[in-house]
DNA sequence: TTTTGGTTACACAGACCTGTGTAATTAGTC
DNA sequence: GACTAATTACACAGGTCTGTGTAACCAAAA
């Protein structure tokens, strides 16, 4: 049943070690001897492996952009539940904010290419919320989207200095007035008629 | 009229050097040679000043950590306020996130001072909110608050890495949301009435 | 067996970093 | 002028980092 031990490729190893450490101790702090030291290999196999670490740097950021999964819970649930699951993330240990936001925090504005990753990874979230919302029938979908992206991002942002797992209900708590406002039903309270509610959705 | 030219100590020459250095191009990025050549003073003279760079990294933090000044305009605008100068703030071009979630994301989990300053930072903006809240009589100003923090730094970061002043618009609107929806008055749609829903001001 | 390809150990270049030591210099004050 | 305090120039120790060069090694394929 289980698949065979995953004859784990030697590049896939490094990835791996170094997503660890690049992400727990910070890019910067960590150089490719401590990397190569980690999985017990030389420093030169890692460099046949990747010609820098700049190289280095952007795999470990495109295995790190995962798209989301589909699911066939209901829209609404799915939005929430991405909340819950930041909660989970945050009360782990090994939660240390956002590796995108981080790395262009740590490397800085010049490094063209990290930013371009970052930016590319927070818009297919904003569009994953979007699309739920259309599927919604909410009207602003566009602004909702980004609403809640900023919910999201500063929750984790707030827990990256905090560790307090709590932001992520606050931002839970936030997003359902949000929704509410725009016409779905979360649960809990009835959905208040606005102007720029939503029409019942027609969606396909 | 104007006040004399400011006789400015070396000490605070060399801060605000390493403020817009640091700031700018992150505090791993800027050694202290850097600092001493772009005043055009010697190294030595920096470190009389600065035991080592840790100190100057705490003093730096300590610097940014200004606080509020007391206003008297009417809350919910001191409130909405801020998305404005947000958004102003976003629209300069020497803007690059918050200084401690950069700290904090730059050096690592392990620094303790850092640490310590940026929750401090971020509890004291919570708080100011919350004052404020408190002032509007919101009922569940503590809730309200956190919320609101999120969104101020869910633009920050989002703008960190997308360099779009339209975040702190769109945080703006959410917050008028939030606040409309626990009672508030902020103009444009008639408050909601709710169970959560706020006493008029009694406060002092 | 011979060949081939990935790997290892290890040294090293070149850069940059923090922090110190020291003697000379400047500027202001008594 | 003489004394004091800050500053300067400059070398340097000791550390870290990225990246390369090289010869030996090992295992599997031909």
């Amino acid at each position: 049943m289980a698949p065979p031990p995953a004859p784990q490729t030697m590049k896939e190893r490094i990835l791996e070690t170094a997503d660890k450490l690049f992400y727990l101790q910070g890019i910067r702090a960590i150089g490719v001897d401590t990397i190569a030291a980690e999985i017990g290999i030389s420093k030169r196999t890692l460099y046949n492996h990747f010609p820098s670490k700049d190289a280095l740097i952007a795999a470990y950021l495109e295995r790190r952009f995962v798209h989301a999964r589909p699911s066939d819970k209901p829209p609404a649930e799915q939005i929430l539940g991405t909340f819950d699951s930041l909660e989970r993330r945050f009360s782990a240990k090994d939660f240390r904010g956002c590796p995108f936001v981080n790395a262009v925090a740590e490397l800085g504005p010049t490094d063209r290419a990290v930013k371009k990753i970052a930016i590319a990874f927070k818009e297919s979230r904003r569009v994953w919320f979007r699309e739920r919302l259309t599927e919604l029938g909410v009207a602003e979908a566009e602004a909702l989207a980004t609403q809640l992206v900023l919910l999201v991002d500063g929750s984790i942002a707030q827990d990256l200095v905090r560790d307090d797992p709590a932001m992520a209900r606050a931002a839970k708590e936030a997003a359902k007035v949000l929704l509410r406002n725009a016409g779905v039903d979360v649960g809990g309270g009835a959905a208040k008629p606005t102007a720029t509610r939503g029409k019942r959705a027609p969606q396909q």
